[in-house]
RNA sequence: CGGAGCGUAGCGCAGCCUGGUAGCGCGCUUGGUUUGGGACCAAGAUGUCGGAGGUUCGAAUCCUCUCGCUCCGACCA
């Protein structure tokens, strides 16, 4: 592709709205337009990136047996109201109307109609098992997009559902998708983790996602540094081992605190350290229910794990009114001794003595606190969000290390939940009809590009691995008013297209500086510079642009060495 | 949806408080000089000042309504 027949506006300056690298670059180097909040146009230059990981992700689905298909965007409400997520599944879908004022939706995933679909063609558990993926633009209307591509409400997704007679076989395909993910990011160059996730309101029995190390992730993950174990921490799972409550040897105290309403306030004032305290948080379950919760004072409540304890959808902070009425007092001052609702304490707490908690009364709080003695809890369990050194739950001596990432696929067992609520069965040997035991797929794929440019740039631009890169090599001629520069770089660029390189022939009549500011911009990984300096000697320049090296290349070898080492990039 | 802010040339912004002929930098066009890291000189083009209504002799500027966008929070297969 020569420059000057090609459609690539750069931009000098970061556009006002972009926050994060990967947007900013994106839009700096002409891939992506904005042309409403979180929907984008995929310029030539970013489509070419885009439709590379597409055909990665293709190639290993292939290989791991699964078909592609498209499905359609508009989703009749029928299908939905089916499953029952037309009702559940909030604002975030995206509904209208046909002229025949029919209820439709813009698909933001695809369970429902590709349920409908196997129900109707798949019979006999002969005809088993079944991947079906698509790579489709979805659409979910986001609260709040942001972060350009990282979290659009229109987005390229590659989704895929497989179908199985048991759960045998559910498990089997799963473990195949998640080493065909495993595939695909490792071609990417991408530098993740695949990590145990919350299954959430789905209900799957396991769920795993794959997490692009990036400072400027949205999720936080932790790993052992001893053994596999890796999770979200949402999920991270903590244990104890041979938790004992020690003896009481203080007595109980009232003490007055004045306006020390936070954990640090109190802290300070009574001259202990905040893990010696006990923090009690009243929480109201989406069930409305009231309780309150014991953390030791330096820890965090994980929401998740205890809304999944309580088997609710999900819990909340209860609010100023609801405290002063279950405590009696203002936040601030919340303690489980007299309290009439139920308690509910993180397992840590059971190994607390002599602790100091809230009093239920303004200014007041109680030191020399122990369990039983002094109040009682109606249950243990580990609810507190893990943090870095926590002992891993897998094996005896790791340490669990803290991450942020970007989740860039999501694998997950759905079980019978679709089947059964749109009666997808199948006859088995024994001609018994059966629920499909199904699976689902996710990966984001602009997202991924965008996560990699996160993970591949440095002050003058993006620097995308060779599999992602938009083109392969870049010829730049210094300056295309020099025949002789001219000539070699056309020969150059022609001796290229014929080894099939992917190149780009930068044929402007600009300064070089302009020439090479852009070509860091863009970051095509290998960059060859024609100039006269060293065209005198029969050399052309090669600039590796991720790591910066530079080397002399005879003109007259240039185009077989590049195209050997594209070649060994695509293959490392 | 709660809080904050922004809409003025393709991009980045000033002007608004205190109403009076719409500006700057970059980019763009033409000519010339220049050519290894975002050059220089000269001449030019480009605006429903987000939209509607109001106040006023006169509105980018003041008032009301409205639309869009961004950030923080809540939310997120």
């Amino acid at each position: 592709m020569r420059y000057t027949q090609y459609l690539l506006p750069t931009l000098k300056e970061t556009p006002a709205d972009a926050e994060v690298i990967s947007h900013q670059l994106m839009m700096r180097a002409g891939m992506i337009r904005k042309v409403a909040a979180g929907i984008y146009s995929y310029m030539p230059f970013g489509l070419r990136s885009i439709r590379k990981m597409e055909q990665i992700i293709r190639e290993e689905m292939n290989k791991a047996g699964a078909i592609e298909c498209l499905l359609p965007m508009a989703n009749p409400a029928e299908l939905w109201q089916e499953s029952g997520r037309w009702e559940k599944y909030g604002k975030e879908l995206l509904r209208f109307k046909d002229r025949k004022e029919t209820d439709f939706c813009v698909g933001p995933t695809h369970e429902e109609v590709i349920t409908d679909i196997v129900r109707n063609t798949v019979k006999s558990y002969k005809q088993l098992p079944l991947n079906l993926y698509q790579i489709q633009t979805k659409f979910r209307d986001e609260i709040r997009p942001r972060f350009g591509l990282m979290r659009g409400r229109e987005f390229i997704m590659k989704d895929a559902y497989s179908f199985d007679l048991d759960d045998e076989g559910a498990d089997s395909a799963y473990g195949k998708m998640y080493q065909a993910y495993r595939n695909i990011f490792q071609r990417c160059g991408l530098k993740f983790r695949a990590v145990e996730a919350d299954s959430g309101a789905i209900g799957g029995s396991f769920s795993h996602e794959f997490m692009v190390l990036a400072e400027s992730g949205e999720d936080a993950i932790v790993s052992c540094d001893a053994c596999e174990y890796a999770a979200n921490v949402e999920k991270a799972e903590l244990i104890y081992r041979d938790i004992e409550t020690p003896a009481a040897t203080a007595e109980l105290q009232k003490v007055d605190t004045p306006e020390q309403k936070t954990i640090e306030a109190v802290a300070t004032f009574l001259n202990v350290e905040p893990s010696r305290l006990v923090k009690t948080l009243i929480v109201q379950t989406s069930d409305d229910e009231v309780l309150a919760v014991l953390l030791r004072g330096d820890r965090e409540l994980n929401e998740i794990k205890l809304a999944n304890l309580l088997e609710v959808d999900r819990v909340l902070l209860a609010e100023d009114a609801v405290v002063r009425q279950t405590t009696g007092a203002p936040t601030g001052f919340a303690g489980p001794i007299g309290l009439k609702i139920q308690v509910i304490a993180d397992s840590e707490v059971q190994g607390m003595a002599d602790f100091a908690v809230g009093g239920n009364a303004v200014d007041v709080h109680y030191t020399g606190v122990n369990l039983a003695r002094d109040f009682t809890v109606s249950r243990f369990a580990d609810i507190r969000q893990a943090v870095p050194g926590d002992p891993c739950p897998r094996c005896t001596d790791g340490k669990l290390e803290s991450w942020r990432g970007i989740e860039v696929g999501h694998v997950f067992k759905l079980g019978t939940k679709y089947s059964e609520a749109m009666n997808a069965t199948v006859l088995d040997a024994q001609g018994k009809s059966r629920p499909l035991v199904m699976g689902c797929y996710g990966i984001g794929v602009g997202r991924t590009v965008a996560a990699a440019i996160e993970q591949n740039h440095d002050e003058h631009g993006m620097a995308l691995p060779m599999p992602l890169a938009p083109f392969q090599v870049l010829v730049s001629m210094v300056n295309p008013k020099d025949a002789a520069i001219r000539e070699a770089s056309e020969s150059i660029y022609q001796q290229l297209l014929d080894l099939g390189v992917e190149v780009l022939l930068d044929d402007r009549d600009e300064r070089p500086g302009i020439k090479f500011k852009d070509a860091d911009l863009i970051g095509i990984p290998l960059r060859l510079t024609v100039g006269a300096r060293n065209l005198k000697e029969g050399n052309v320049e090669l600039k590796v642009r991720a790591s910066g090296e530079q080397s002399l290349l005879p003109l007259a070898d240039a185009a077989r060495e590049l195209q050997r080492l594209v070649v060994a990039a695509l293959n490392r």
